[in-house]
DNA sequence: AGCACGCCGACT
DNA sequence: GTCGGCGTGCTC
């Protein structure tokens, strides 16, 4: 009898031994009982030494032929799961479609008894009318429309179904991890590369791939337009010519992973390439995973989840746009994709190459030190300069929004014209572009049309009830929405509510740039992209197609228009509004900021044209514009790296923030008084820890409610990290039984403190 | 997280 | 008398 170590899907920090009369290996998945529930878990391997008190329960059932997660996936599995304080069974369940993790519904089937039941017209007949297997749950709904249909124990017993216990098998993996077969590489012809791509393609075959051991990650610092795509096409080839079975992953972000960047990868690869996307049904994303499983695939491209990809053989790993805060996600697992990247290419001494024209402090910092080789595109692949960025100052009174509403009964939701929020110099601009016939986009930071309200008697911008947010202002529909929530109500609905008060639109969004672009750029084909408009089907690649096309004019929209994306035609690119970014109440705001600068201006000018752009701000000489100006990266780097060594933030410390929420403010500050003491004990008790670890908080956060539950933070924040991962696990054990209904969330190595 | 058991209020 | 509220305790 083997005892085995399993890993169950459930927020418990532990493992459970189970018996099984067959050697069962580690990355399996099994099917146990747990409890009253069937779950299914994953072999973590032998057990060690057991309570010999203890019942063991027996595996029902082993699901998988050869291991889903190979040794190294389990390893980052357990990285994972201690580094980011999470339960490593729901870690395992987080690697993989759902559908592998969940236990199909019960399903029962029709026996020969019962179908002949059925041809005789028992009312099995209407419930099995085309299958001859139901899944529990639809049956019961049937049998409930039917009540003269016999209950279901009824005809259990009398023989005319059965019970079966099956998991998914369409998620069951038949292949292992054995070396591929022999694949055959497909010759293409490629484009010259620059002097520089050149140098850099060859500095990354000869010390990442022909190095002799595990070669340090390197830090690509390519100028938007340098070709770092290119690159990384040359080194996959190059790949490929030393064993035709390598695979590299390319991790992007999940917006700029549009159809054209993938066709691009295709193109040179046809027939090797996998794509993991979020609108692939978890059918589907299974079969892709196969092909990589199966070796039939050499390259995946996909957002971060595609980092636990079931490679044979993993020799690079790319990922793109590094310092993209899409890889860190808070919701559930929040694991950073880049950092689980460069883990994974320790482990299974693959090449990890980070590319960015904007990296991320951490990575930058890291090149500075050595820890990482930085390897420079400082030149367009094309030779075209980079565009010319200008300052827009712009009027400052122009804050000041239009009227909504006016005292007394409800007149019309909104009154007076809105202000116009668009500098005259940059509408010239505007006009003169599409006299040339060239193309512009419109960057807005937020969508909707006006920031928000502000009521004048109260003194204060009209919130979500649910969360302490101010509502944003959707003219077409005069929808209030919450972004936070998506509570929404409408601006008639305000105004009958509250009929004393007046209120006024502040700011502008997406919406109403819009329409102050379509006002004032006479004859021009506007149209918005944000994720608003996002949520029509098939919107955005229709959309970004058209544009590419010359059929729109000017794309009006907010930071989804900032990646990535290639327009040859688009000349000129106008920035409003950069000062609500510069001013987020958030460490990193200097650093998303000049990210956005950068980015955009690098969508104008791709081709033959050169490209201008635009910045309206009102602080023209702030620093972080200022750099941005020259897209001077370095000089940005070393004043924001120099600025965060002051101030002790990340990358030279490292920071746990802990989210506490609940509906009930009393508890939870009785629970802030308790974590008080709680820190008054341990600076006691070990003042080594606590002297080492700078405690912020517990706190009430910028946004201090959200879907109705009041939120208290609390940051620790060192430069000694074990200190710190210390403190925090002491913080875990002290407050794990929570208050009912209040709920921790754990964030390391946080991307936002708002 | 589920899913039990367990001990007190309003229903046929 | 039972159905059902959610408090708390366990899951190999």
């Amino acid at each position: 009898m083997h005892e085995l170590d399993v890993a169950v899907p459930t927020p418990l920090a532990q493992t459970f031994t189970y018996t099984a009369e067959i050697a069962v290996s580690a990355g399996t998945r099994v099917l146990v009982p747990f409890g009253k529930r069937r779950l299914v878990g994953v072999v973590l391997g032998a057990a060690g030494a057991t309570d010999p008190g203890q019942k063991l329960k027996a595996i029902e059932h082993v699901i998988d032929e050869a291991p889903v997660y190979s040794p190294v996936v389990l390893e980052i599995a357990k990285w994972i799961s201690t580094y980011y304080f999470h339960p490593i069974g729901e870690v395992l369940r987080t690697m993989l479609p759902a559908s592998a993790t969940k236990v199909v519904d019960e399903t029962y089937v029709l026996t020969e008894k019962g179908k002949a039941a059925r041809a005789e017209g028992h009312a099995l007949k209407k419930v099995f009318a085309r299958k001859d297997e139901l899944t529990a749950a639809t049956l019961k709904a049937k049998l409930r429309k039917l009540p003269e249909a016999p209950p279901l124990k009824e005809m259990l017993k009398a023989g005319l179904l059965s019970k079966t216990r099956s998991t998914s098998m369409r998620a069951r993996a038949e292949e292992g991890f054995a070396p591929a077969e022999k694949g055959e590489a497909a010759e293409i012809v490629m484009p010259t590369l620059t002097a520089t791509q050149a140098e850099v393609t060859a500095t990354l075959i000869r010390e990442g791939l022909d190095f002799d051991g595990t070669p340090k990650p390197f830090l690509l610092h390519g100028v938007t337009g340098a070709g770092k795509t290119e690159v990384y096409l040359r080194t996959i080839a190059a790949t490929l010519e030393r064993s035709p079975e390598a695979q590299t992953l390319v991790l992007v972000p999940e917006i700029s992973l549009t159809p054209q960047m993938t066709r691009v990868f295709e193109r040179r690869f046809p027939g090797r390439v996998a794509v993991v996307h979020s609108a692939l049904s978890d059918p589907d994303r299974w079969a892709a995973l196969s092909r990589i499983r199966k070796g039939e695939a050499s390259i995946l491209i996909g957002p971060r989840s595609a980092v636990f990809g079931p490679f044979r053989q993993l020799c690079l790993i790319l990922v793109d746009e590094e310092h993209d805060g899409s890889y860190k996600q808070t919701t559930g697992l929040p694991y950073n994709g880049r950092d689980v990247a460069v883990l994974r290419g320790k482990l299974e001494g693959a090449t990890v190459v980070l590319g960015s024209a904007t990296p991320s402090m951490e990575s930058y910092q890291n090149a500075l030190t050595g820890r990482y080789s930085l390897l420079e595109l400082p030149e367009r692949a094309t030779g075209r300069p980079l565009p010319t960025v200008s300052i827009v100052e712009a009027d400052k009174t122009a804050k000041f929004g239009s009227l909504v509403s006016r005292r007394g009964p409800a007149g019309p939701a909104m009154q007076g014209e809105p202000e116009i929020p668009i500098d005259p110099r940059v509408v010239l601009a505007l006009r003169d572009n599409l006299a040339r016939k060239q193309q512009s986009i419109v960057l807005v930071n937020r969508r909707g049309y006006a920031f928000y309200l502000f009521s004048l008697e109260k003194k204060k911008a009209v919130q979500c009830p649910q969360c302490s947010i101010s509502l944003t202002l959707h003219a077409r529909s005069a929808v209030l929405r919450c972004h936070y929530c998506d509570y929404a109500t409408t601006t008639e609905k305000l105004t009958r509510e509250r009929p004393d008060e007046t209120f006024i639109a502040v700011g502008y969004g997406s919406q109403k740039a819009e329409d102050a672009v379509t006002r004032m750029v006479p004859g021009a084909r506007v149209v918005r992209i944000d994720s608003d408009s996002v949520n029509e089907r098939d919107f955005l690649p229709k959309t970004l197609n058209a544009f590419r096309d010359g059929e729109i004019d000017i794309l009006v929209g907010t930071q989804i228009l900032a990646k990535g994306h290639d327009f040859p035609n688009v000349t000129l690119i106008v920035i409003l509004e950069v000062d609500q970014l510069l001013d987020l109440p958030d460490f990193r705001a200097g650093e998303r900021t000049f990210q956005l600068l950068v980015q955009a201006s690098g969508r104008a000018g791709r081709a033959e044209l050169a490209g201008e752009v635009l910045v309206q701000t009102i602080r023209a000489g702030h620093p972080v514009v200022a750099t941005a100006l020259r897209q001077d990266f370095k000089a940005f780097a070393a004043a924001e790296l120099q600025f965060r060594q002051q101030h002790c933030y990340p990358p030279f410390a490292r920071m746990i923030a802990i989210e506490l929420n609940g509906e009930e403010k009393p508890r939870l500050d009785e629970l802030c008084r308790r974590i008080e003491g709680w820190i008054e004990q341990m600076a006691a008790l070990r003042p080594d820890l606590v002297q080492k670890v700078r405690i912020l908080g517990p706190a009430v956060p910028p946004i201090e409610m959200v879907r109705r539950r009041h939120r208290r933070s609390l940051i620790f924040c060192a430069t000694d990290t074990a200190a710190l991962r210390q403190l925090a696990q002491h913080f875990l054990t002290a407050f794990q039984k929570l208050p009912a209904d209040v709920r921790l969330k754990i964030d390391v190595d946080p991307q936002s403190l708002i």
